[in-house]
Order: structure tokens, then sequence, then C-alpha cells
DNA sequence: TTAATAATGAAAATGGTTTTCATTTTCGTT
DNA sequence: AACGAAAATGAAAACCATTTTCATTATTAA
């Protein structure tokens, strides 16, 4: 269990505690490859312990996200969707292409060559520029899936 | 006045009427370099005519979204924000630079040739690979501004 | 074992946004 | 100018994802 050994190793040296809720919210991230709500994440919990609350989620996916561990992503149709960090997940890096209609949402790892020569330019301007240090990018696209389009 | 009777022109052509909080609120998003959400333009409308309630600012704000007149954007710290689209701007393309800390948003319009030149590849790609219909992308950069930077 | 501290669940509160509904405004037609 | 259908509106209530409160339980270090 290498990935659990790492986050879980990194959780504690954070000063946090290792609890059964915990590990248990990772392990559904970990094996997951949608985009998962808090509410999505509390219907998977709930199968295996009950006893764990809905409030204990969003307390602990807060906590991952503010360490780096998850990332929040707010596509903007009510429930915010959590995903694991690249670096926790068996995943590339990679970006959302999300259907306006039925809000579906795609991955996709390509272009990634073109993309970080992209991203490494606009970076150094903008720091540069607007003396910003820049830790993230966020790159979706927006359109009409193959399945909306037939209707 | 070419925007105004642009969008006003647009605006009837798709059927709806052209109602004096409706300009208002296009006014008060042609006039602004800002992010205004929906309480932002209430207050600011409030000033000019106070019997302008926030519900007729959130329906209209959703009509112009509907009708590729504004774009919303939910950064993901309580309420959205709205801009008018580039089209009926005097702005030029432009992304956003956000303060992971204070969630100052600066807009910047660097670097658009190499984005152009990323985006037309990876669109013309993804629209083959996954048969979507790309209409929009959206291009963020987080980090650390030089405000927070001191602190 | 024992405090001190962190984590938790249930219930209540929050707050941006949407819905409801009764009223008013607009616009094409007389 | 007046009429009537359809659209737009404001106020208040409802919605609903997320946060907060608070009393209880679990964990850790001493």
């Amino acid at each position: 269990m290498g990935h659990c050994h790492k986050w879980g190793q990194k959780f504690i040296d954070f000063g946090f505690r290792l609890t059964a809720a915990r590990e248990c919210i990772f392990e559904i991230l970990l094996k997951t490859d949608a985009h998962l709500s808090a509410e999505d994440i509390y219907m998977a919990i709930h199968k295996i312990n009950p006893a764990i609350g809905l409030t204990t989620i969003y307390r602990t996916l807060e906590l991952l996200e503010q360490n780096g561990i998850v990332r929040k992503f707010e596509f903007g149709h009510g429930r915010a969707k959590y995903e694991l960090n690249e670096e926790y997940e068996g995943k590339k890096h990679h970006h959302h292409l999300i259907c306006e209609k039925c809000h579906k949402i795609v991955d996709y790892s390509e272009f990634v060559k073109e993309e970080k020569e992209y991203i490494k330019k606009a970076e150094n301007g903008l720091e540069k520029k607007y003396g910003f240090s820049i830790k993230d990018h966020l790159i979706d696209f927006y359109g009409i899936c193959p399945d909306c389009k037939k209707e």
C-alpha cells in the first residue's frame, strides 16, 4: 500500500490524526475515476460505515484540500466536486471537458506537451509582470457532448 | 451608442423585452472593470433606481448568460461573478489570475498568441477524439498576490 | 490512567440563489 | 387611445449545499 502509507504519513506529519473516517474517505477518492461531491462520498461511505456523518466528510475534504491532497472543483452546478491530487492518484495530469447540457465531465490527458510550453511561458511572464507566485492553473473546455448533440 | 444598440437589438431579436432594469444592468456591466456579483450589481443599481429588486438582477443575469451576452464565473468563494462577454466589452480577450489568500482577481491579456495556438490544437483534437462540439474554454492561474506575500 | 487535545455527529444556522405568486408592464392588435 | 395576452417584476418564502455550534467521544502524550 504505497499510496496509503505515503498519504497517511503526510497526514500525521501535518499534525492531524489518521482516523477511520479519514482513511475511508481517502480510499473512496483513490478508487474512483469520477468527480465526487461530498454527498457522493457520503453515500459511498454510508454502506461501509453508517456512523460517519456528512459533516465529517466536509471537514475532511476541507482538510485534505488545504493540505494539497485533494483538489476542489466548482464547475458551477450546485455541488462542488473533489478529486485526489494527481500525485496521490494513478492518474495522469489531466483537464476537463464539460458538457454544457448534461454537465457530464470527461477527463483528458492529451496535449500535455503543448500545454506545458504555454503554461510555463505564461507563468513566468505573469509572475514577473504581476508579482504573483503562481501555484496552480485550471484549464477547462466547455461544449456539447456527443450524446447531447443527438437530441 | 454602438454598444447599446448592438446588444439591445440582439436582445429584442431573441424575443425578450428591453426594459429599464435590463438596460441598467447592462450599462453597469459595461462601465465596470471589476467582476461583479449579483449583489454588487444590486448595490450599484439601487442608487439609480431603488425599485429594482435582487430577483430581477438574478433573472436578468441568467437570461444574459444563456444568450451569450455575459459570462458567469464561479471562482468558488460564495458568490458567482459576472462579466460582459468580450464581444460586448471594450476589453481584450483575457484570463484570470486569482490570489488564493485574498481572492483578488487580476485580468491579464498576455500570451494570447501562444494560448491561441495551444487552444486551437487542443480543441481540434478534443473534438475529434471525444466528439464534443467545443464552444468555450476557461484558463485561470492561482497563486499568491504581491500584497499577500508581504504578510 | 489521566488529562489535554482533536475529532465527531446531530441539529441548527447560514447565505447565495431560485421559486412562488399576485401585480404591473409591455407590445401587438383594435 | 384602449384592450388583452404574454412577459416581466418585487416581495416573501423556499431551497439546498455548506458551515457552525455544541455536547460527546476518541486519540495521544505524559
